[in-house]
DNA sequence: TCCATATTTCTAGTATAATGGACATATTAA
DNA sequence: TTAATATGTCCATTATACTAGAAATATGGA
């Protein structure tokens, strides 16, 4: 995940047709659901839903097969784990957020409340708790 | 965190110079930046760099205040935090992330490997760990 | 007070995004 | 092969975003 990528997954969800329909992709899990049911579901005409899920997919944060007539979409699940990965990393690491890996390869991500004055410098205890 | 104040946010974060400068203010921590500082360092005019520092403030991820002559602008690193919280939860929460909170309120948000091709509902084992 | 510095606001030009009607394409079944 | 269904593409309109010159505001110092 680099910059130009997040800002790319950044536009694709800053729209709020297209944030309701990748939401509804990832409750619809790994299955996905087909572009008319999204289309009903949010009450969007078809081609401008349609419009909607090219761009999601031009981000690479859904992708799509054909099935019938239908195409289903569907939620890409490890995109935005890197995209949070990212925003850890490049965006609170320092302040109050700390990433790491276990010998399994899980991101351990760990989220202080808001140290009110001074930085956490990645140790728990400089912080005073309060949110 | 609501729906409308992630994309507010997104909004916010998907546009080169702002994410560029929201960058440099994480990593200059709480004590920030000035305005001008920003405008030289990313060389973009100072009245173009005041609109973007402006979005950036009405989606409320950078405060600022004066000093003397200057205005500091400072990341917003609660508001990440929250960011993050949501993403994890409302995006991908089934798939392959879990969070929960510890006895200290922090946050503990673990991100498996993706699974290919089953969900990993919430118990690790189940995902074969590749990447 | 007068000037330099730091930043914002105003403004207009240009570019990009969103919307939905009309039409085109792909698939399936009669 | 004809019709119905599902979806995408084309296009024009409207709305919003980005950019930067010029002017305005705020601060601190000579």
């Amino acid at each position: 995940m680099d910059t130009q990528e997040s800002i790319i997954i950044f536009d694709a969800l800053s729209q709020e047709t297209r944030l309701r329909a990748f939401r509804l992709l990832v409750s619809a899990g790994k299955d996905g659901l087909p572009a008319g049911a999204l289309s009903e579901k949010l009450r969007v005409p078809h081609n401008t839903m349609s419009f909607h899920l090219n761009h999601l997919s031009n981000a690479n944060i859904v992708s799509s097969r054909r099935e019938g007539r239908s195409i289903i979409y569907s939620a890409n699940f490890p995109l935005v784990r890197d995209l949070i990965r990212f925003m850890v990393r490049d965006c609170c690491s320092v302040e109050f957020a700390s990433i790491r890996e276990d010998e399994k390869g899980v991101s351990i991500i760990e989220l202080t409340s808001s140290c009110s004055d001074k930085p956490c410098e990645s140790k728990k205890g400089k912080c005073d708790g309060t949110s």
